[in-house]
DNA sequence: ACCGCCGGGTGCC
DNA sequence: ACCGCCGGGTGCC
């Protein structure tokens, strides 16, 4: 019989199945082969064409078995020897069930080898029998193939059931943030107990780090099963997908730190790495003391009658341990009764200067303390040997880690941290290995790609992806190449691990392995695209996962009632700064304009597509309440356009206008400043992902969510690349002063006469209205840096680094662009924060003040907001906190809503 | 495998 | 006996 398998070959015989053991080698390739089929380009815009009942044959061939309601992946298999058009069916582990019944695989294999649709199965009813069931087919794919596809499966016989498809309804992107906001709110809550770390951490950990840690090692250690499995007689059952195994899911060791900036989210790791080696015991590392003892004994030979007898033993041992593999280091516990001896020894080093190291011996003795004095318990199924944590991290933050380390490990600790960077990187995969931190970039990475690279030889304890939301997009090589190492923990660290959509946390879940979700396709069926429509238990099931492998807490987080960290006091103060005579008229005369147009448009109901103009108005009296230099030059209306090139030049002149001022433009989708910026035909503003995304969903039907005009992806126009950042000079040939700069200079002057080191953060909206603020800045000497967003990183990071010191020569005053850098920025030498003007958004201004206000700040902070007395100013004061009022009870304001209110804030701000 | 399909055996009722 | 019917053999692609 065993011999049949060999001669018939892909012959019938049962046996061959029975004896062969596929599960393994075989699941992979076809995983792999899901992993492929589903890795086609983003089934965003997809629609559902319709229905279909099939049949599943060929059962009693295979081991893949399927539960009721289980999803299946359907695969081509054009090598099929017996027909190119089979379709093989296979369970979420990628197991094999059996094939689609030929007359209709051969309908479905055009559709799917032509890409017109794809093809997804459920198996509704369970196994009737041992040799065919029903699967339950629905066809997706691209609008506009739709009728093909239909027609297509009809000309073979085969209608597609397009009944009862609703179509889904248009989710913006903010409806999702809100919730994803929610998503990452209070996955603090009963979370493991605290954990103190290992002696070898240096620094004391604050009580929600220590719970952090004590988190993350009860996920690397604890074998409690995944996310929505659970035990069901024999069967280890997932409740979303239906499948079941009889082994154990293999559970995620890691996870996503989320913890908002400034919590210690490095700190945490640190500790991580030295507290939780194998079997829960911290890292075994080299200590002074230790080679302090071999020293002594090399050095003196009789020292002490008394402790002669140990050393004599220890000798023995060491030579002992010469014959076995031992770990190289010593372990941080140690017998009591060497402890005294340590103790004599380190004590007697400072009698006996001027001895050699002898790293060799130390290392024998670690590990013989080790491994004869603690018998290892043999539990393992993981490689122990893994020894090394790989950290990958943006290139800025580099040097922080390798100050952290220095910083909060023990200095009596000799921790091997490997800098794996520039040209002459040791590649060598033995050494790597044997390191126990090395650090790297994640362009390294992306250029230190393919297998061979050492990266992805060495088996890795661990790997932590810094800032993890970098490899949200799955299409770069650094995403790719993370993919591949070989690790047996894995963390993400970021503060903001969800920016646009459900689709950045993919890239995050398929790193960390989460099983089923690593494979695109069930990914997207099962909580992807349920959540894009809108549905309200796929957003559950999303919390769900997110919750179970997610800790986040915020600044303002609270402990057993106590906020996680105490910062210094912060008050805020707002200084109503009034006009000059001169600078009262010619803003009355602007706002008189402006009122009168506005409120034409609001009479006619024309608000709306007036929106790009209305903007410009309330532009020019901001900007008037600053300073009257301000006021841009160019503003062209948009009249008829005689032709299309004139069109397109007045539309980018508009959308330099809104931007040139470095205004913080708000995009109507996404309720955020606008990135990558279009203008429409009908000019309105927005970032061109979320206009694309609406464009897409509606089709030929989109219509502009400001004014309802027809907009089409063709009609977008964008800044050209040539004019961006480029700044033009100011036309300072008469510099003059403003109110606002008066109010400002005051403040300053009176602050250095208390302390002429003070260092205060100067914000504006305008970068031209910083550039107006060198000159008093210059004239009273006082000692400044700029940082706005047109600087390169490295311009940036060096500016940053000068405002930092406590030098005597650093400038003590910082000129910030509102929006430049990131949420990471740390400006805590600044203590005093002037907002020079309002802005529309008041999480902007509270973003820029926490960059002082925020961990590390040692004295109170004072911000002080510089609002135009009887302006528009006061009136966006008054929306702004309307706005804070709704932002806080986010969920329920639908679109209509906030069009409504914005119609309303426009006509409150210009007291119509 | 409680079906369908195939092909050989068979042939009034 | 160029059909129908019966019952055994058989069975994914």
């Amino acid at each position: 019989m065993f011999s049949n398998r060999w001669r018939f070959g892909w012959d019938r015989y049962t046996e061959v199945d029975l004896f062969t053991d596929h599960n393994d080698t075989n699941a992979e390739t076809l995983s792999q082969a899901i992993r492929a089929a589903s890795e086609e380009p983003d089934a965003d815009g997809s629609v559902l064409f319709g229905h279909l009942q099939g049949t599943v044959v060929g059962l009693r061939y295979y081991t893949g078995v399927v539960n009721s309601g289980e999803m299946v992946g359907l695969v081509r298999q054009p090598q099929n020897p017996y027909d190119r058009n089979a379709v093989m069916v296979a369970n979420i582990y990628g197991n094999q069930v059996g094939h689609i019944k030929k007359e209709l695989a051969a309908a479905m294999a055009y559709v799917m080898d032509n890409k017109l649709a794809k093809v997804e199965g459920v198996v509704h009813s369970g196994t009737k029998n041992k040799f065919t069931m029903p699967v339950m087919l629905s066809f997706w794919g691209k609008e506009e193939k739709k009728n093909t596809v239909i027609e297509m499966m009809a000309r073979r016989g085969y209608k597609l059931n397009t009944g009862g498809i609703g179509q889904a309804a248009v989710f913006f992107f903010f409806q999702l943030k809100n919730a994803f906001d929610n998503l990452f709110e209070g996955l603090m809550e009963s979370k493991d107990g605290e954990k103190e770390a290992a002696k070898s951490v240096g620094t004391p950990l604050l009580p929600h780090q220590k719970k952090a840690l004590s988190w993350m090692c009860a996920r690397e250690n604890k074998s409690g099963l995944p996310p929505f499995w659970e035990k069901r007689g024999e069967l280890y059952y997932n409740t979303l997908t239906c499948f079941s195994a009889k082994e154990i899911p293999e559970r995620v060791r890691g996870g996503i730190l989320a913890d908002d900036m400034g919590l210690g989210k490095t700190l945490t790791t640190i500790a991580l790495i030295l507290t939780n080696f194998h079997n829960g015991k911290p890292l075994p590392v080299e200590t002074c003391v230790s080679v302090t003892v071999l020293n002594l004994y090399f050095s003196i030979t009789v020292w002490c009658e008394q402790h002669l007898f140990i050393i004599k033993w220890l000798f023995a041992c060491y030579q002992e341990g010469q014959s076995s593999p031992l770990k190289a280091r010593t372990k941080k516990q140690m017998p009591p009764k060497l402890e005294g001896i340590f103790i004599s020894c380190l004590l007697f080093t400072l009698y006996a200067p001027g001895f050699q190291e002898d790293l060799d011996f130390a290392a024998a003795l670690g590990g013989l303390i080790s491994d004869t004095g603690f018998k290892k318990k043999k539990t393992s199924k993981k490689d122990l040997k893994a020894r090394a944590t790989l950290i990958i991290c943006p290139l800025s933050v580099l040097s922080n880690w390798l100050d952290q380390f220095e910083q909060h490990v023990s200095a009596n600790v000799k921790l091997n941290v490997y800098l794996y960077y520039g040209s002459d990187r040791n590649r060598s995969t033995k050494f790597l290995s044997s390191q126990d931190v090395v650090i790297t970039t994640y362009n390294i990475l992306s250029s230190d790609n393919g297998d061979k690279s050492p990266l992805h030889v060495v088996n890795w304890l661990r790997v932590v992806l810094d800032e993890g939301h970098i490899i949200r997009n799955p299409d770069t090589l650094m995403s790719k190449a993370v993919l591949r190492f070989k690790a047996q923990r894995r963390w993400i660290l970021s503060g903001t691990p969800i920016q646009n959509s459900v689709k950045d946390l993919w890239m995050l879940l398929a790193f960390l392995h989460l099983k089923p979700f690593d494979v695109r396709e069930w990914w997207n069926r099962v909580i992807q695209r349920p959540v894009t429509q809108g549905n309200k238990e796929g957003l559950q099931n999303l919390q769900t996962l997110v919750k179970c492998i997610t800790l986040r807490r915020t600044k303002n987080s609270e402990v057993n009632g106590r906020p996680l960290v105490s910062l210094p006091e912060k008050t805020v103060c707002v200084e109503k700064v009034e006009l000059s005579q001169a600078e009262r008229e010619e803003y009355e005369l602007a706002r008189n304009e402006g009122r009168n147009t506005i409120g034409r448009y609001v009479s006619e109901g024309t608000v709306l597509s007036n929106y790009a103009h209305v903007l410009a108005i309330l532009m020019r009296l901001r900007q008037l309440c600053c300073h009257p230099d301000l006021l841009a030059k160019t503003s062209t209306d948009l009249g008829a356009a005689a032709t299309p090139a004139e069109l397109r030049e007045r539309l980018i002149e508009k959308l330099r206008m809104v931007l040139a001022s470095g205004s913080d433009e708000e995009c109507s989708v996404c309720l955020e400043s606008v990135r990558l910026p279009v203008i429409t035909h009908c000019a309105h503003v927005y970032c061109r992902p979320c206009i694309a995304q609406v464009i897409s969903t509606e089709k030929e039907t989109a219509r502009c969510p400001l004014c309802r005009s027809e907009i089409k992806t063709s009609e977008l126009v964008e800044f050209p690349q040539e004019e961006m950042g480029e700044e033009n000079g100011t036309n300072s040939e008469k510099w003059r002063t403003s109110s606002k700069v008066q109010a400002l200079m005051a403040n300053l002057l009176r602050l250095r006469s208390e302390d002429n080191r003070i260092k205060c953060l100067v914000v504006s909206q305008f970068t031209r209205f910083l550039t107006i603020l060198e000159t008093p800045l210059r004239e009273h000497g006082f000692s400044y840096v700029r940082l706005d967003g047109t600087m390169s990183l490295k311009k940036r990071t060096q500016v940053i680094q000068e405002f930092q010191s406590s030098a005597d020569s650093s400038p003590v005053i910082m000129l910030l662009s509102l929006k430049a850098g990131g949420v990471g920025l740390n400006l805590t030498a600044a203590s005093h924060v002037f907002l020079m003007d309002p802005a529309w958004n008041p999480a902007t201004e509270e973003q820029c003040i926490d960059r002082c206000h925020r961990l590390g700040q040692k004295r109170k902070v004072c911000v002080t907001k510089f609002i135009v007395k009887d302006s528009v100013e006061e009136n966006m004061v008054k929306i702004q906190k309307k706005k804070q009022d709704l932002l806080e009870k986010a969920f329920g304001s639908t679109n209509t809503d906030r069009k409504a209110s914005r119609i309303s804030d426009i006509k409150a701000l210009m007291e119509l």
